[in-house]
DNA sequence: GTTTTTGGTGAGTCTAACTCACCTTCGGCG
DNA sequence: CGCCGAAGGTGAGTTAGACTCACCAAAAAC
């Protein structure tokens, strides 16, 4: 009873770091308790402000969701293309996509759903600038694979894009037990953690080699 | 003006036969507007009962969602074991049910997205009738790749639940666009619906012989 | 020091799920 | 035929949470 319910002052900040800290705060309650049950009113109690506050920084609830997982976006796959730059041979950056992709899914399982069941299945999608940084992100991978085709590494009769969508897809799928329960630290404990070293390899050689056996399993030297 | 806002006076039915006809305007109701989009009053309304009728029969507009989705899965799959039964070898197996899957998102996908984003991502899923429906379907896939891996048709060092995964997966999030876009009448003309016959055999020659070119593309005489 | 700009407030409105006390019709039973 | 209990249906609530708005006060501009 030390606060009795204490009136709140007024902090005042600019609108940099306002906007700011309304952002962390809202990556924290997102993921917490996923769009829905996350309040607009307990993000902004978090940053010492009254609900109304938030809407002078985002019009929308759902406007500050989206710029919390574009912020997220950026941080995440900063550097990939550069990184990608460094490997050589189609089936290792094949193999290097794959498992940067299941470490971000197991590293924020919470931010991941977000994106795929709020985001993602809006009708808005398409003209938000998360769209924009997805199709940047997955563009990796859709040249790895186009790249690999062009080189004759990979065959040439299949789509790209589905190869593309059947590896995002696949892992998306395969991983979405944990993705849907990682939510409270109780939940967690249940939900086991997507073993990445032992994910990443069996995907790849099932999406270079196919299902079915191979003769001698002939591998070409370049 | 000829109705006068006219007062409802009371039509009257058994439980069986409201329960059906809410189950039916729900079904459209929630397939035209999604889950959220979708009011109560309006399923009601169809019916000609009042909001607070649907709560005598269900206890909740999630159980309403359920119930439609329920009732739908044993529609489709009802005959599906059967109709696998009379096919031979597991990549044909394979095929058939890839065929499938792709058939029902196409005649379905409002009902798809809602199974994938209101009632896949919820907590409470695994304990749902509709979760063990599903497992029954999936099953059909998982035992056909586990068969051909027993037989020697496929190669036996994947995890089956991994390759599961991949084409169910894939196949999602290649039709997702179609599945997101496929609500309104309107928007249903620019997303055009997956072209099966030209997607079940691509997948499932990725799925059984891989992204990596094979020497002479040798086929196995049975 | 005065004015203007802008961060912040708190008391609203609005919508839609859900509740409840009551009414009314139907089927059974003397 | 007339009563009575059960069950379908009603409509006026309650509640929760997103969003709005008129106003205030501190900082910045002049």
């Amino acid at each position: 009873m030390k606060a009795a319910a204490a009136r709140k002052p007024a902090p005042r900040l600019s609108r940099a770091a306002r906007t700011e800290a309304l952002l962390h705060a809202a990556r924290a309650v997102f993921a917490a308790k996923g769009y829905e049950q996350a309040a607009v009113a307990e993000i902004a109690a978090r940053c010492g402000v009254v609900e109304g506050a938030v809407y002078k920084y985002f019009p929308t609830k759902r406007a500050l969701l989206l710029a919390v997982l574009a912020r997220w976006y950026e941080e995440m796959f900063g550097d990939y293309a550069r990184e990608l730059a460094s490997i050589d041979g189609a089936r290792e950056r094949l193999r290097f996509l794959i498992e940067r992709h299941l470490r971000s899914i197991r590293d924020w399982p919470q931010l991941c759903r977000l994106m795929f069941r709020e985001v993602r299945a809006q009708p808005d999608y398409p003209d938000s600038p998360l769209y924009a940084l997805n199709r940047r992100y997955s563009g990796l991978l859709l040249r790895v694979i186009e790249e690999g085709a062009a080189q004759g590494e990979f065959r040439a009769d299949l789509s790209p894009r589905l190869v593309r969508d059947l590896i995002f897809g696949g892992i998306e799928h395969h991983t979405w037990r944990y993705l849907a329960d990682a939510r409270t630290p109780a939940s967690r404990r249940a939900a086991r953690a997507p073993d990445i070293a032992r994910l990443a390899d069996p995907l790849t050689r099932l999406v270079c080699e196919g299902l079915m056996p191979r003769a001698p399993t002939r591998r070409k030297r370049a």
